[in-house]
DNA sequence: CATAGAGGGGTAAACGTTTACTTAGTATAG
DNA sequence: CTATACTAAGTAAACGTTTACCCCTCTATG
């Protein structure tokens, strides 16, 4: 038993109790030579004695690796990111690695120099940033590997990502399936994927001879989802559907449209993006499109190892999205299914 | 400007580009001492001349502080975690520190082991544990101050918590108020929190010559409040009024029920705990009440500088819980208000 | 019987800092 | 003019490991 009183145990105290050098306690720890029944008896003894457990700071030193990454997010909050960080926790625990977590709460002022300082404790960095694509070049000299999450225009580095721009066509021949003729987008465009699943919406939409009535939201959120029930729907122009930018926004514009006195979904039809384990209990609930956040997560990690072992493999990579069908979308002009 | 290849710049390299000795660089990086003009300006130069930045496990090594708090949490998906890990972001920081984030997926196994390896790499922990309360009195010999959520029974460690059993106080007056009769509640006796929950409950209801029906969830999520409801309300001496452990159980609880025929509130209420951000959005709004998740991070990552910092206040702090009536709960018999 | 090779174990340098202690030089007081 | 105190800067040990390299002993082989 470890004694509560006084420094910790260290190698040397093993060795000391032992009998042996340090050198020999520290092959024992890791497993690095054969010794005999004797000595390792002696050794189990004695780290039993004292408790003896690895300083991980002082082998990180000479080692260079600190068996930890770092997880930079936007906001927590957001349920997209809580599935990253689950998915990528996951994996770390199974690889006996420790997530330095980092929320920046959308702010970039210095974001830079944060990652700088950040890439000195881990092994590795996995980011979703808002920073200008010449910011994210500069991060080359981080010394350490970097996977993003979206796209990383250019700059050669890693990333991961689901297919934003095909979950938008999925949503967009949905919407068109059910015979909407005036389909609206509430973007944000401060989001990294924001302009993908714009286009994606485009393509389909435009494709079938429509055009797409564009709107901006000012956060990713409930509140601005009913703050922007307003301007999309009490217009002259309505639209009979309305994609959001993520599921936060389609629930907050649903609420506040049928607040309004909008029926949803047989005057106005609504989806979003993620599938947030909400969106299942959200009246009614939410047509939307997985975009997979934590197996993102765990990707991004498992691509982290292989940086980190020297061993990479793909360089973008991106999972397919997966179209859930709920009750916020309906027949135009029908009663709900 | 500092080059992508070879090693990054240590103190050594400093210290012969400016001419002086490393521990006039560590004074001057740390302040701890005044220069002439003209070797600052050396320092100066050089430092840049490299892209220096001090190497903090070099440092920790030394000093003893690594400037990194553990929080270890049950579940991120579940939002009082986000809002407790939210909290505890913001002040660390705030305060220059970062967080090592483990979430033990509810799986306790080796959870004590795991604390104790997590504890040589960090200056403290901020922890929520299930591991029994003997389990939690060995962790004395941690060398590391712990914060617990949740009063630790005995053991003498610190906690931050919520008065969970004024909170159900309210959440049951309330509830007599409206005029039920036969209020039920449904736990998750796995959690730290239930016991104080449903006794608080029992005090109020109990006062008023009433009994309290209890229940048992097997998680605490949405999926365990659905399924609880066949069990709950699909008998003969159906209850009138439903609180659960959480608001996830009540959200998942209300919806099933209504899919059931049951109408909320006006066949029967149904309440919660925590006010996540969600409650606000369920169908009907969730009366419930806020546990403070957000402070409560913010809160016990204070408390942990203090006790990092040897000053330490009080052992055990409550914070004070606000009840939210919402829609989901009614005056028995009568249409909602 | 000499010797190569393998297996068990030790020595000491290295990782990049901080800091207690020392020194030289200069300003201040007596 | 000497003693004192202060300032700016340096020396070297220490933090707790890992690892390249060396040494010794034993066995097997020729």
């Amino acid at each position: 038993m470890s004694m509560t009183t006084g420094r910790a145990a260290t190698i040397k105290d093993v060795a000391r109790i032992a009998n042996v050098s340090t050198a020999t306690v520290s092959k024992f720890i890791n497993g690095t030579q054969k010794f005999t029944e004797a000595t390792e008896e002696r050794l189990r003894q004695a780290i039993a004695e004292l408790g003896y457990r690895t300083d991980p700071l002082a082998r990180s030193m000479i080692t260079g690796r600190t068996k930890t990454v770092a997880v930079v997010i936007l906001d927590i909050r957001n349920p997209h990111f809580t599935g990253i960080v689950k998915g990528a926790n996951r994996k770390a625990m199974e690889n006996g690695y420790n997530l330095l977590f980092v929320d920046t709460a959308e702010r970039l002022s210095g974001e830079a120099n944060m990652l700088r300082d950040l890439s000195r404790r881990v092994d590795g960095l996995i980011v979703s940033s808002r920073m200008p694509d010449a910011d994210i070049a500069a991060l080359h000299d981080l010394r350490k590997p970097v996977v993003f999450f979206g796209r990383s225009v250019g700059s050669g580095f890693h990333s991961v990502s689901a297919d934003g721009r095909s979950a938008a066509g999925m949503l967009g021949r949905h919407l068109l399936d059910l015979g909407h003729k005036n389909i609206a987008y509430l973007g944000y465009p401060l989001a990294r994927w924001d302009s993908e699943r714009k286009a994606g919406l485009m393509d389909v939409i435009g494709a079938a001879g429509q055009t797409v009535q564009c709107f901006v939201a000012q956060s990713p959120t409930f509140e601005a989802g009913e703050n922007a029930v307003s301007e999309v729907l009490m217009r002259g122009d309505r639209p009979d559907a309305v994609v959001c930018y993520n599921d936060l926004l389609a629930i907050g514009f649903m609420n506040q449209a049928q607040v309004a006195g909008v029926k949803v979904p047989e005057q106005v039809s609504v989806a979003g993006f993620d599938d947030i384990p909400f969106a299942r209990y959200a009246m009614p609930s939410l047509t939307t499109v997985d975009m997979q956040s934590e197996a993102m997560g765990e990707l991004a990690f498992i691509r982290m190892l292989e940086l980190i072992e020297g061993k990479l493999l793909a360089s973008e990579e991106t999972l397919r999205p997966r179209l859930v069908i709920r009750n916020s979308t309906g027949r135009k002009g029908l009663p709900p299914a």
